[in-house]
DNA sequence: CAATCCCCTGAATGACCGTTCACATTGGCC
DNA sequence: GGCCAATGTGAACGGTCATTCAGGGGATTG
């Protein structure tokens, strides 16, 4: 009685067989999410991912070398995506940098409150990553505010946004820095039961985006 | 030779000496402070928060119930100065909601510059405290943002501010969440090493703020 | 059917943690 | 000097953790 699976391809290189691409190591990152999310990487034991997916302890080093290597993958994998749907919101948004800033806002906003478990995480639990890892997150997200003091610098260029100065002077890295600790930390409070929904979350900060850099109205 | 301390005070009570109000429980504080703020609660074991004193293990606890205890000593403590001084500098800048905004910013950024390990660890370590010490530290959150929406509602109503809307409407506890979650994560990055002054990072932040809840200029 | 491979189990290992405790050591006070 | 209270020491306890490993199916392949 095979009710099992249909799995058919031709074989490959009689090596790699990929078959059933799906429940084991997806479980364990989803699982592994969830609890980071809700208690934080040190306090959750490699014990409380694995029974969350039906499975014991040992079975976690099937799929991955150790808890931290599991931290890492699913870590670089999120940000990864944030970054490169960054890249594409400010690539794909015409030349107004009124209209690139508000794409990245909203892109930005709406990716953390839909995926916010994911977003927690890769924000708060870095630090458990030893040096080279770390450093490589961080060089992400100097690309993403990166991005981001692009488009500044080119609205003050073109005229078209007027910060505010220090001193007589712009300082659009720290002001990037600003708006964005503003919108990742949305994935710390929104939650679906709240008054807003994620469109209305993204326009609201990416209005108060476009007033903070001072953007012309027309 | 007794060159120690010369503390000649008038009896108090005869119980209760209160000699040396200095030393080990200050450092002890300050130690846990720098620790937790660069590691993180769960992974700084009392042997390391103790070695930084210069004592052992067991002497913690001549001063604190539990390693829980010291971490909600000196969160509360934290976290009730802050209260405090936010209530003040609300109260105390006159009645134009937009002298308030700026003097609760101006605040609030910069003890979030000068104290930023304190600021670090009362925002990110407070998961680890049990559950009726968590809900004493959210309400004095809550009543934080509820100053900074008090400030805010006074300014729409009397015209002063014109903040985004969402579907024709003002949602004040958002805007006061995203203005908030800006300042506060400053202590995450901000360094006396950078390029900004902390009496020009609240400027900065004080602007930008006005700026996003369209205060009139005049 | 036998061989093979993948995946899982669950006990064992060695390390480390928070906390306790019996025992100094110290300094003030009669 | 002798007593007391405060404070520090470091071994010890009970517990938990990440990781390893020998063994056990179950399905696929020949």
């Amino acid at each position: 009685m095979s009710k099992r699976k249909a799995v058919r391809e031709a074989p490959v290189v009689s090596a790699v067989v990929e078959r059933e691409p799906r429940a084991p190591v997806e479980a364990i990152r989803a699982a592994a999410f969830a609890q980071f999310a809700e208690r934080g990487y040190p306090v959750v034991t490699v014990r409380d991912i694995m029974k969350a997916c039906g499975l014991t302890q040992g079975a976690l080093y099937n799929h991955f070398k150790s808890k931290d290597e599991l931290l890492h993958d699913i870590i670089t994998s999120t940000q990864a995506e944030l970054e490169r749907v960054c890249q594409q919101a400010a690539a794909g948004a015409g030349d107004d940098p009124r209209a690139k800033l508000a794409a990245f806002v909203r892109v930005y906003v709406m990716r953390h409150c839909r995926l916010r478990v994911e977003a927690l995480v890769a924000n708060r639990e870095i630090s458990w990553l030893d040096a080279t890892r770390v450093a490589d997150i961080r060089r992400s997200r100097r690309a993403i505010r990166g991005i981001l003091v692009g488009i500044l610098a080119h609205g003050v260029e073109s005229g078209l946004f007027d910060p505010p100065q220090v001193d007589g002077r712009y300082d659009l890295k720290a002001i990037a820095m600003a708006l964005l600790d503003q919108c990742t930390h949305v994935s710390m409070w929104y939650g679906p039961g709240g008054e807003l929904s994620e469109e209305q979350m993204a326009k609201l900060y990416a209005d108060m985006a476009l007033r903070a850099v001072g953007a012309t109205s027309r």
